[in-house]
Order: structure tokens, then C-alpha cells, then sequence
DNA sequence: AGCCCCTGATACATCATACGTTTCATGAAA
DNA sequence: TTTCATGAAACGTATGATGTATCAGGGGCT
């Protein structure tokens, strides 16, 4: 095992073991390196793997730090590996999503405050008055944060997040493919928020499990359109938004 | 922005754009110093970051390498950053379990593979003649690996596998504490396995909702005998096992 | 008394260089 | 053909020096 594993393993056993804490403060960098048995290079090399996963941060002119070790710092670091992911591997994702939105919509509606039911209504509104694809796929984002957010697990809404990251793409060309799309969508955005408002958890599922349906069979159609009919203009929707 | 952190971008972006592939091969590291106009030192940090996350792979004596880039692959950092979430976090993260769960067994259910089924078999097997807790414990984590498996997403698995990490302690614990939980545990599975034999999606859903929902409830009478009726022996089951 | 600015100590940021160790390809020898 | 020695290439690690940001505290101004 390297020097910096060992590093890095140990600056982790440090807080496993409770010998460090959220927001406390690593020695400095000579000093935890002598402890440690490193040179400074190989002690900063863990320390920056570490804070690139958001377990450390380091505050230049300061010291380092331990981060709070929420779900949604240590989970942020999912949306890069996420966005790496090959093709085949993103629609793994996409299915993941479809499996997880339908129960997270039901804790919505068990758990939805007052305020995020009127964010949400805030949301409709401008989706209402948008006409900007970007804009309109924007607060379609944003509408799915706050239902996310509405579980009140911080966990579960980064996972969201992060699992939502790739298909921003694939959800603006859908939006805009075809005028009506928008309403579609729109009117089951305000179904869902009927539900959460009455509580109705059931029906929530339900409708989360409409919309994930309804997207699929369009990414199918838009996959089969391209493989089968290759007649299309210069180049697809493509590449990134595979 | 540091220039390590620049670092680390222009090399996520080489990918990204496909400049680099899985399984290339990057510059050696002098050379792709120069290239981005940073020192070897602080290219060293943005590798190590990215390797820590498994996006590159370096191999001494020979040169660093994009990993294949797989969901398993990439996913696999997930485990390590749950294993630091704090006690609040634990709970969060059984929860997205319990969402997550039931429709995974049902997506099994539809994909499952004949070999998968047989390896099923073979560790109920040896469920029913274990005697050892952390035996059963394990075998029973098996049994879930594979259930995740036979989903055929990768992904799915993946990030069920490192959720189920840090419930390794409260599992154990659970299976020991009754001994009659033991057996109660394995029909389940054994019911699990046979609507997975039978392709029945919904059963197999509704089996997993009753396994989840039994060994939530276990947690909480857990929880509330501890916090309602101190007078338990010593110290409780404790700490990681939150 | 209270506030603002300057300054020194501290700590991270980055670089350049040197040397050790591992790996792999090459080619000679059995 | 196989095996083994060899050297180049590449990563691993350490050290020292210099740059720059941050913060606390002292001194001076209002």
C-alpha cells in the first residue's frame, strides 16, 4: 500500500473514530505529515483526494478542515462520478431513477410542508408564463428538486440530484420536441402537486409513475428513431445526451 | 481556482470529450505536467483525487490508465462515503434502502437468470445449515448482492451495495438478537426466491416491502428501548450500530 | 472609547529537483 | 523456443524554497 493510501486511510480512521469531528481542525500540514511519517507532497495528495470527495476542506492561509459530513456534501461528489458514466451506464441511471422517483413522491406527500407546497406553487406559476425551452426544463429541474427536498431526506434528495445531473439534456430536447409535450407535462406536474397538497400519497406514486413511463417511451422512441431510421438531419440530438 | 483543481477539470474534460477513452493510457506524468502548465507535484494531486475515485487507474512502474469507467467502477467511492455519514445520515440512507428495495425485486423478478436462480439456491442452502451469526449474517448479505444481481443494472447494484455497508452491524445484531428471527428471516428469503422463480414481480415487491418494514420496525424498538427504558445492561448495541 | 489600518505569524499553494523502486520490453544465452 | 539479465521509462517519495492568503493583535486616528 502507498505512503498517501496509508495517508488517507488514516486521516479517515480519524474520524471513524470520532478523533476528529464534523467542523474540527487537522494540525497542519508539517505537523500532521511528521506525525503521520509522510513527507508534506504525499500528506497534500491525500488530503486533496479527501477534499475532493468532500470529507475535507481546506481553507488556504487557514488551516484544514473536517467538513460537515452531511449526506449532501459527502453524496455531491456522485454527480462527477455520474457525469463520467458511460452511455450504457446512463441508462442504468435513467432506470434507477424510474424505480426511486415513484416512492419518493409517495414520502412527499406523507412529509411536504407548508412552505415548500407554496415554493412548488411558486414554480407552476412561472412554468406557466415560461417560454424558453431552457428556462422551461429549468424550473422542471427545480420542481423535482422541491419534491426531492419534500421527503425530508437529505440523502435521498442528493442521490436525486446527482442521478438527475445527465438527463438535463434529454429532458430540454424533450420539451422541446413537440409543443404540445409541454402542457402534457405540465398539467401532471400539477396533478402531483394536488396530491401533495392533499396528503395523497398513493396517488403521488401513481402520477410519479406516469411521468417516469411517459419519458421512457419517449427516450425509446427517440433511441429506435435514430438507430432504425437513420434519414435524420445532419447530425442527432446525440452525443451527450445519449 | 487552484491550479491542482484545474488540473482535475482538464482531465475530466479530456474524458469527457473523449480525448480519453476507457482503458487509455494518459502522458506520463512530466510530460502532462508541461501539457497543462502545471508542476508534476500538483498534477500528482488532481491524479490522486481522480484515482481515489476510481476514474483513473495508476500503475507503478508503468503509467496511469482511464478505469473502464463502469458504474460499478465509479459507484464504488459511494461506499466510502457512506461509511463516514454521521448517525443521522445511517437512518437517511436505511430509508432510501426501504424506497429502493421493493421495486428492485420486482425488476428482478422480470430479468432474473436461470444461473442467478441457481446461485440463490445454493446460499439458502447454506443458510439453513449455518450456525454462526456472522455466518448468516454474510450469507444473507450475499443473498441480497444477488438479488440486486438479477436486476442487470449495474448501477442499481451497485448502489445498493454500498448502502447496505454500513447496515452490516444492525443486520448482525438483528439476526442474533431473537433467535426465532432467524428462521422468520429465512422464509422470507425463501418466499423472496420463489416469486423470483416464478417471474411475479409484484410478490417479489410486496416480499421485499415486508422485510424492509419488519426490520425497520426492529430498528425502532431498538431505538426506543434505548432512549424510552434506560435500564439496559452497560452499554447498548451502540454507537456505529445507530 | 471605539473603529480602522497596518503588520507579523501562520498555513496553505506551487514549484523544482533529486533519487528510489517497479514494470516492461529487449535481446542475448541456454 | 524458452529463460533470464539488463536498461529505459514511469511512478513513488522526499526535501527545500518561495509565493500568497488569512487572521489576530497592536497602534493610531476619530
Amino acid at each position: 500500500m502507498s505512503v498517501t493510501t496509508r495517508a488517507v486511510e488514516s486521516i479517515r480512521a480519524m474520524i471513524s473514530s470520532g478523533e476528529l469531528g464534523p467542523g474540527d481542525r487537522l494540525p497542519p500540514e508539517q505537523e500532521l505529515a511528521d506525525r503521520l511519517g509522510v513527507s508534506r507532497g504525499s500528506l497534500r495528495e491525500a488530503v486533496r483526494a479527501l477534499s475532493q470527495i468532500k470529507v475535507l476542506d481546506v481553507r488556504r492561509g487557514d488551516g484544514t478542515y473536517v467538513t460537515s459530513l452531511a449526506p449532501s456534501e459527502l453524496l455531491s461528489g456522485l454527480g462527477f462520478a455520474i457525469e463520467l458514466l458511460q452511455p450504457h451506464g446512463l441508462e442504468e441511471v435513467l432506470e434507477v431513477r424510474r424505480l426511486l422517483l415513484p416512492p419518493a413522491a409517495a414520502l412527499a406527500a406523507q412529509r411536504v410542508t407548508d412552505a415548500q407546497l407554496a415554493e412548488m406553487n411558486a414554480v407552476i406559476g412561472r412554468l406557466e408564463a415560461a417560454t424558453d425551452a431552457d428556462q422551461i426544463a429549468a424550473l422542471h429541474r427545480d420542481f423535482q428538486a422541491l419534491v426531492a427536498a419534500a421527503t425530508g431526506n437529505e440523502t435521498l434528495s442528493s442521490i436525486l440530484g446527482a442521478l438527475q445531473l445527465r438527463s438535463e439534456n434529454i429532458r430540454r430536447t424533450w420539451l422541446s420536441s413537440d409543443p404540445g409535450m409541454r402542457d402534457v407535462a405540465l398539467s401532471h406536474q400539477r396533478l402531483l402537486l394536488g396530491a401533495l397538497e392533499r396528503g395523497d400519497s398513493e396517488t403521488a406514486r401513481s402520477i410519479a409513475v406516469v411521468q417516469v413511463d411517459e419519458r421512457q417511451r419517449w427516450i425509446q422512441q427517440l433511441r429506435d428513431g435514430r438507430s432504425g431510421a437513420p434519414t435524420m438531419m445532419g447530425r442527432p440530438p446525440v452525443g451527450e445526451a445519449t
